[in-house]
DNA sequence: GTAATTCCTACTAAAATGGTAGTATAATAA
DNA sequence: TTATTATACTACCATTTTAGTAGGAATTAC
């Protein structure tokens, strides 16, 4: 996991701590992180529609849904882009699943991380 | 996880289903990986004693130990240096895991994972 | 001696990571 | 309407990791 989907948490428990909108300066501030990053992984939770954001003074960005309705995982999908612990889990060329020795061994993992993950959800963390 | 944990596991399987020494010429005509590469991931094995050489002709490489000895667990750390899904779990620097809301959750996933790698050795493969 | 094998060091191209910089656009308050 | 405060978007960049490759030295079986 890296600093995107740990950051991306970060942000999200604390719009989820609040009703009004939570500006990035505020976030980056409280927990040391540039303004500009947040930015970057912030378009990646707009896009997503996990977030709305406002223009302008008192702006910023806020939940679109009740923090009991984000799970980790998703949050974790939209900013690392995937859970699987090996790229050919979801790949479709792989033509040798049928016969690879480990294909189940990497499915179970990945199942156990997603469960994981998708077992809290923003709530938690309030 | 990257080839070389992925890469490393398929070596030791197939050390496991055999007694004598398997070159790595076997297993990289075998998988369709390169010798060189594979050079590269047997040294990480070698230097942590889960195999043992021998040079030259019908050389190569076998188990130390029973394959049952094995954990997926041990391997996958060795290459991979690290099973964290974060960094930040075992840096010794932090400072902040007292206060740190995420902490705990990451922590649970790291044990998670371990479980899981560490539930399977080498004989569930041969 | 020759062929086969591991051992060791160094190099490298491509991708991912973790940002930074600059500008445009929108909302608000005065 | 103007200044201020935010997000939105595009481009750039240094460092590290990944996934190898190359070349040769040392060792062993035959």
């Amino acid at each position: 996991m890296s600093t995107r989907g740990r950051y991306a948490l970060l942000i999200m428990i604390n719009l989820a701590k609040s009703d009004d909108y939570v500006s990035l300066k505020e976030i980056a501030l409280k927990e040391n992180i540039s303004i500009k990053y947040l930015e970057k992984i912030m378009s990646l939770l707009s896009k997503a529609e996990l977030v709305e954001s406002s223009h302008g003074k008192n702006g910023g960005y806020r939940l679109l849904r009740k923090p009991s309705e984000y799970k980790i995982g998703d949050i974790l999908r939209v900013t690392e882009g995937t859970m699987e612990p090996v790229p050919c889990i979801k790949d479709e060329n792989c033509n040798k699943k049928d016969t690879c020795e480990l294909y189940s061994f990497w499915n179970g993992l990945y199942d156990n991380i997603n469960n994981y993950v998708d077992d809290k959800t923003l709530e938690d963390f309030i």
